[in-house]
DNA sequence: GGCAAGTTGTTGAAGCTTCAAGAGCAGCGG
DNA sequence: CCGCTGCTCTTGAAGCTTCAACAACTTGCC
């Protein structure tokens, strides 16, 4: 243990430290599950993709780029490229041409899909309230929000 | 808008929680993906699998229940069952009959698959830390320990 | 203009996860 | 002791994600 390669011991977690990393872990392996659930349920698409239409409904024109939009929605551009194909093939969305750029594609929300969101956004948020907001005070969701808003940054670049 | 199914009206998020759920999202969407990146390239696994292996060894005797070990790491049986087939094929964990209950399976660490555990360990735990605990306070960190351990058992709870 | 380098988005194969279904065993009540 | 219900775990198919490779275009530069 004493002969390791750059460092001589790599510097582990403090106790506190692993707690909070253990209990990262469980949101981050229980979260996704019990939303993917909720939403294929009700509309028959995984959490990413209920993102994805929902970003695109916020955008005036509901429509953006898509290297845009995978950023927006945390993705990568393959991902998001096989995504909308599949919403695509469900009449949710439609791929238009970029004007602007002949290598672009703009991905918009079709009627069709906005009525799924429409549909589907009551029982998510629901569902949200009640793994999430319910069990936390007005201070812990601001602390949570700050905290958050720290690590965003540094799981970005790269 | 008005004549909603039970509810007239869905409670909708507040502002605060709103922000705090995307930034929530984007943790959900970015660090599994840093976290499986990571891996796969020290040690050909994805998170959830490094997770298994991590569990195991810290269990006396290496070795646990197949449902045991499936709630401790956030799994299902069903995911756990085919993970521990593609890991038992590498070598890395081997399966046991349980002699207490003839349905249960116990799935034991290999001294090949402790290996790859050290071996993986100190890159993965540099990673947790330039990806999170950096950007943290103390009281960062053990506010986030409260606050999620306030979620987790809600998440739990199908 | 023309070339090199970087950006944008797609494709197919391989791998992981989920769902539905089922086989085998445990525990309990009659 | 028999049968019912529930628990444990596995299997195969379908769906989603990742990786590597690539085509098409843009930008910067000479």
């Amino acid at each position: 243990m004493t002969d390791d390669r750059s460092a001589a011991e790599p510097r582990w977690l403090t106790s506190t430290e692993l707690d909070t990393w253990m209990n990262l872990v469980q949101v981050l392996m229980l979260l996704p599950t019990a939303l993917d659930r909720q939403l294929r349920e009700e509309a028959g698409i995984p959490h990413a993709y209920y993102q994805i239409l929902a970003t695109l409904s916020d955008e005036p024109g509901r429509a953006m780029r898509m290297t845009h939009l995978a950023r927006l929605v945390g993705s990568t551009t393959t991902r998001l490229s096989h995504a909308v194909t599949s919403l695509e093939e469900r009449g949710w969305v439609q791929r238009r041409a970029c004007p602007a750029d002949k290598r672009g594609q703009i991905a918009a929300l079709t009627d069709a899909g906005m009525d799924v969101l429409r549909t589907a956004a009551p029982g998510h948020v629901a569902k949200v309230r009640r793994r999430i907001f319910e069990h936390l005070t007005h201070d812990d969701v601001t602390l949570l929000r700050d905290i958050t808003a720290k690590i965003v940054p540094a799981l970005n670049d790269r």
